[in-house]
DNA sequence: CCTTGAACCTGGGCGC
DNA sequence: TGCGCCCAGGTTCAAG
């Protein structure tokens, strides 16, 4: 599902029609996604005005005008489509495009704004998606990002900080760098490939990034510069489609064309003179695809 | 503390 | 065409 720079992908499609508008009705045509939608969802955030979206790790974050915010989380399938308001045809003639519905439709966001109704539609066919109203003073000591790392986009993850948190540890490099305690909103996919571009293996421990005098190797100041690289590439690429994650507008991302390791099993090393292959393994579960000639 | 595996849920792809 | 199996962008919880 949806990695970080799916979910910018996302706020950045949302944002002109959401920004500003007012959500005149919530529609919930079930009781829950992986967990129960809170105690009168609809109701309390029906007629709120929208004032901006914004992004935390993985979170999609719709601020309301009465100090609240709708936190949504995309899970492994969920995906957003606008139907924009009123729009005239060539003859003048207004039209009101609406959709047909679609399987795993779930909630439906009913708006009026600038440019006419709108419906954004929240659509999980896996429902491991969710949301949650939380009200903006306690958000950072809320449990969904008490304990979330920093994000990877600027400057804001450093190798000094992840040297503090890798010393010691025989955690696997995968693991370690999956885990959203150490860097928020890296998956699967961003991962396999900031592991492939600064040629360290998924096998590694995370420990041996770290000198005796816990400070970071160069290979460690190489990995978060692949980070930070990867992420800021896939975001202005669209990110990446497969299968079911589309953008809000119904355009695909691009970045999968990018892919260097991720689903690439069995396909040549594209690290210019490496001339290995593309291994898949499984770690904790999860499928990791690397060069074992280029990455250890 | 650690790591692994299962669970949550639906659908697509593939082999037979 | 159908069935069974494996796989999937995430997260959490139990068990060893």
């Amino acid at each position: 599902m949806p990695e970080l720079p799916e979910v910018e992908t996302v706020r950045r499609g949302l944002a002109p029609s959401m920004e500003g508008a007012v959500l005149k009705e919530l529609e919930l045509r079930r009781n829950d996604l992986r967990f129960p939608f809170p105690a009168d969802f609809a109701r309390h955030v029906a007629g709120r005005g929208i004032r901006s979206l914004s992004r935390r790790a993985k979170y999609l974050l719709i601020d309301l005008d009465d100090g609240k915010t709708i936190v949504a989380h995309l899970g492994m399938s969920g995906s957003f489509r606008v139907e924009a308001g009123a729009v005239a045809d060539t003859a003048g003639t207004f039209h009101h495009p609406r959709s047909k519905d679609e399987k795993h439709d779930h909630v439906i966001f009913h708006l009026a704004g600038a440019g006419g109704d709108a419906r954004v539609i929240y659509n999980d066919p896996r429902r491991f998606g969710f949301m949650d109203i939380v009200p903006r003073v306690d958000m950072a000591s809320h449990p969904f990002f008490r304990d979330l790392g920093p994000e990877p986009t600027g400057n804001e993850l450093g190798a000094d900080y992840l040297a503090k948190r890798f010393a010691g540890k025989a955690q696997l490099l995968k693991s370690a760098l999956l885990d959203q305690k150490n860097i928020a909103g890296l998956g699967n996919i961003y991962v396999c490939e900031a592991l492939w571009r600064s040629h360290l293996s998924p096998l590694r421990a995370a420990g041996t990034l770290v000198t005796d005098a816990g400070k970071p190797t160069e290979a460690l100041q190489g990995l978060v510069v692949a980070i930070r690289e990867v992420i800021a590439d896939a975001i202005a690429a669209g990110g990446s489609s497969l299968r079911d994650h589309i953008q809000a507008d119904g355009s695909l991302g691009y970045f999968q064309h990018s892919f260097s390791v991720y689903d690439r099993e069995a396909q040549p090393c594209s690290t210019p003179g490496c001339g290995g292959t593309v291994s898949r393994i499984v770690q904790a579960g999860r499928s990791s695809f690397y060069c074992a000639a280029c990455q250890s």
